[in-house]
DNA sequence: AAGCTGACGAATG
DNA sequence: ACATTCGCCAGCT
């Protein structure tokens, strides 16, 4: 039997719509895990692209990349991010303008009609 | 068993 | 914007 809540943190980050991003603590919390934003990052780390998850659409609550700047992880995060059209300015972004907001988004379809 | 280490977060100075 | 402190807890010494 698969690890359940590992499952749920693996779907979650599958919704990260390309061109937006989340944090790790807002994964978390989507995934029913509050406060787990740790767990997150461990489960992140031991996937390793087994399961083709759009890892680089996760970031730090403050918008920074996870990484160090300047490392290799951190070149490949941005240039993932920079070919979906977010814009990654030194090692950072702006988490106001491309924050994932499911349901807020939602409510702005709905009004549409 | 006890301590440390994290792809973290929020609050505080 | 940066550093510190504390909360968090699965996995490794």
């Amino acid at each position: 039997m698969p690890d359940q809540t590992k499952i749920q943190i693996y779907h979650t980050i599958n919704l990260i719509p390309a061109g937006k991003v989340a944090s790790y603590g807002q994964i978390a919390d989507l995934a029913g895990l509050p406060g787990r934003a740790r767990l997150v990052g461990h489960y992140l780390k031991q996937s390793d692209d087994a399961a083709a998850l759009p890892w680089y659409r996760v970031l730090k609550s403050n918008g920074r990349i996870a990484f160090p700047p300047g490392s290799d992880k951190a070149i490949e995060q941005s240039a993932c991010l920079m070919s979906e059209g977010v814009v990654v300015k030194q090692n950072h972004v702006a988490m106001r303008t491309f924050q994932w907001q499911p349901e807020l988004t939602d409510l702005l379809y709905r009004l549409k009609y």
